[in-house]
DNA sequence: TGCCTGATCGGCT
DNA sequence: GCCGATCAGGCAC
């Protein structure tokens, strides 16, 4: 098990973003670990991507997104959460969207945070994920690359298959963009 | 203060 | 595949 570094998200999204794939995210929470592997992810970026938050500008709710590379970016859209990690430096402001996880620990937390039985339910969507495992607006910003986080990203040294890229889903704009990555044939990615 | 929008989900057809 | 729920953030007034 390595705690991902600094270095691994100071780096492009669009390289980052790949590399995330197979990787473990740990939520440490009072009743024990909440864990899932990242099976989906979703690349955006500074310059010209209409569909980043950072497009028009910094704002009190996107401010994660202006900050330093490995610490979370979390905002609510309808009435969920969604989970971002912080790609390259202060100033440019580019993310990685965690869409979906196969679950590992804590299967009977998640189940009782999502009210639902079904392995396949608890984690497939960006807004699920956050639900099952307990992540909220609490800890926007925080830092992911310290071994006290909260919140980990892990390389258990699992190796992937295939790699399947595609355009972006559920926005409005810029969709045609080859940006979003997720593990081919995983039951968990979304639809 | 009020109106509009949306990186979603779940239920229904 | 379509649609409604439901709410925080952003912006105009």
């Amino acid at each position: 098990m390595k705690l991902l570094g600094y270095e691994f998200y100071n780096r492009n999204p669009l390289e980052v973003a790949p590399d995330l794939l197979g990787k473990v995210l740990i939520h440490r929470t009072r009743e024990g670990e909440i864990s899932g592997r990242i099976v989906e992810v979703e690349a955006y970026l500074a310059d010209k991507d209409e569909a980043s938050h950072a497009f028009k500008g910094q704002t009190p709710r996107n401010k994660s997104l202006f900050g330093e590379a490995g610490h979370t970016y979390i905002y609510s859209i309808h009435n969920h959460y969604c989970l971002d990690v912080v790609t390259q430096g202060i100033g440019i402001p580019t993310s990685v969207l965690i869409r979906a996880l196969e679950p590992l620990e804590g299967i009977e937390i998640m189940k009782k945070l999502r009210s639902r039985d079904k392995l396949v339910e608890l984690t497939s969507g960006p807004g699920k994920l956050t639900q099952a495992l307990n992540i909220t607006k609490r800890l926007d910003g925080i830092n992911l690359v310290s071994e006290k986080s909260e919140l980990l990203i892990v390389d258990d040294q699992y190796k992937i298959e295939d790699i399947v890229t595609s355009g972006r889903i559920g926005i409005s704009k810029a969709k045609e963009a080859e940006y979003r990555f997720f593990i081919k044939n995983n039951l968990f990615v979304s639809r």
